[in-house]
DNA sequence: CATGAATGAGGCTTCATTCAT
DNA sequence: TATGAATGAAGCCTCATTCAT
């Protein structure tokens, strides 16, 4: 119990601090600190700076994958699965403020030394957010409420599609935020249909 | 003459060590190695290493403009004009591999302290991408080619699809790279017509 | 316990090496070194090598102060009192040898970056040193052993005997080093009573 | 002709900035650029920075023993003389403020490496100083005019005097620069004659 | 002679990690 | 287990000096 509280500790200052400051301006003085504990002890729960790190990560591909399951048993038409899930993940962004890498990938960006530890994990969940995404478009295919898209890379385009809307109150202010606008154009596409 | 070489051999040296380790794992040395000149040198051509990054990103950028006003004047389809677009962007990444986040805002995760210098030189670029997307979707707009979308916000959604079929390579790895699906997918979006 | 230990070791090692070859030439390694820690423990103790610098200096000012006022509440002639003084203040200089810039106020020859840290610290205490001196001269007028002078500048002159006194040793090493030689220049002067 | 121009650009630049910022701080860069030169150039001149140094701090002293000599020929009494000496000295003073260290010998603390080469020529100038001013004082007692004191201490108490008179506007600021009264305390010293 | 671009040694400082208590 | 003082490797940057032009 108690270790477990302790861990939760580690683990709650480091999204806060991860999410806002990066990795490597994280320190794991900041952590412990701002976890209320002395710095040796996460080194106790956590073998160094970077498993943390990809605990934290984990973490959030954990809670997302769970949702993903739950909204995937759920009797809903596919394109309200997708709503949904878009939703809780734009919130969930928007808690986790100054754009956490979370279902973005950009990590890839960290640099060798850290990705040899956290790809291999983060690209496992990926790719099971992925296939998860990807069934309830090959339901709503079969459904005939989609088009007879590659189920995959229509996964990888709707995760995407979440970011861009996450962007959009970054780079275009005055729109509100509204996700049902990007989200409409993932849906229907830019074009006209004739 | 010789200043403008230099000055160049450490820029091409710092884009692919930057695009492979990213900023914090890149030291000043690596570059200037990498470039073949004294560590010092740089110094004489860059005010610090957040300044040469802040450089490599603009020059990114500053060439990714570039194309998109060439483009912007040719007589083309809108649709065909992001189809060039998309294509050329593509290859430019797969150049500077890596996910070298060229259109990609992940910088944004780099840290405060960068991001104080990246930020505003980023964000200005961004606008700009934004501003000229957008009018190439304003224009398919009026030309019956597209549906009403809000155009900057289709601009970012575009941004992010090409990104997309970058990732398509990375984590559906069986999936010819072919950008056109991706591409369709903004396009079209995923629901059936009726 | 530990904490106060290190410190001193530090501080010791700093002042011995400061005196001897000057703050710029002094290496935080040196001071480490001779301290016999790791280069990073100076940093839990001092916030970087200038406030270190500025530990020592100030430490050498506690101590000539605490002297003054302890020789200020004794029951002595005001001349017997600023032998005293001169006395002790030589030894210990000589304990420092090498110049110690001490009482001596060369560090004003600092440099600007270094001063704007010192200054303050330093021309406080020679102030408080002045008045304390001062006092000590005042109160010799009051009682008929000294002439009218000007008690502040004659205190700042009675400082700067202290340090001729030491440098009679450097140039004219033939002379015994007697301090009461340089002093009684302090007390007489050089002109002739008629 | 040529020749003896930059180099005198060279050591009036540097006199300056060595002057406000002291060896450490003062850069090559910093004496090249205020002398108008290439920085290469200031090595076809001198060795390196410190023999720079050193031809400035020898300058002030020739200039120095110059004037002295010139009084020393003259017809006055030894007081006049010195009266003079304190005179000219403290208005050189004032002229490249900020307590140059001219006469002050301050230098000493400078450090090793540079003492090496600034020791020996500023030891010959200062001894030869000495001797100057002691055969002034001597002069004075054999004319009566001074008691009978030890010459050469003399000559460093007089030395440091005129350094105390320096430092009066800078600690005591209410005080109206006024050299006499510094230099008074010297002839009379502070005893009541009895 | 003069230039100033280039060099690279070396300094200060940070911070992940260890370990004695 | 928990602590946090101590460690020391490694990074950024400065600047005296050199050398090709």
């Amino acid at each position: 119990m108690r270790k477990k509280n302790i861990r939760k500790k580690i683990i709650d200052a480091a999204v806060k601090l991860f999410a806002r400051k990066g990795f490597y301006e994280t320190t794991v003085n900041d952590i412990t600190k701002a976890a209320k504990i002395a710095k040796g002890t996460a080194y106790l729960y956590f073998k160094n700076k970077t498993s943390l790190y990809v605990s934290v990560i984990e973490g959030h591909f954990v809670i997302a994958i769970e949702y993903l399951q739950k909204i995937q048993k759920e009797d809903l038409a596919s394109t309200e699965k997708l709503q949904r899930i878009a939703d809780e993940w734009m919130n969930y962004m928007l808690k986790f403020r100054s754009s956490f890498p979370m279902f973005s990938i950009e990590n890839i960006n960290l640099t060798r030394r850290i990705m040899k530890a956290v790809k291999p994990v983060i690209f496992r969940h990926i790719e099971e957010m992925i296939i998860l995404i990807a069934q309830i478009i090959e339901d709503g295919i079969k459904k005939n409420e989609f088009r007879k898209v590659e189920p995959r890379i229509a996964a990888l385009h709707f995760l995407n599609t979440i970011r861009t809307g996450f962007f959009v109150q970054l780079f275009i202010p005055g729109m509100s935020m509204d996700k049902n606008v990007t989200l409409e154009l993932f849906f229907n596409g830019v074009k006209k249909r004739r």
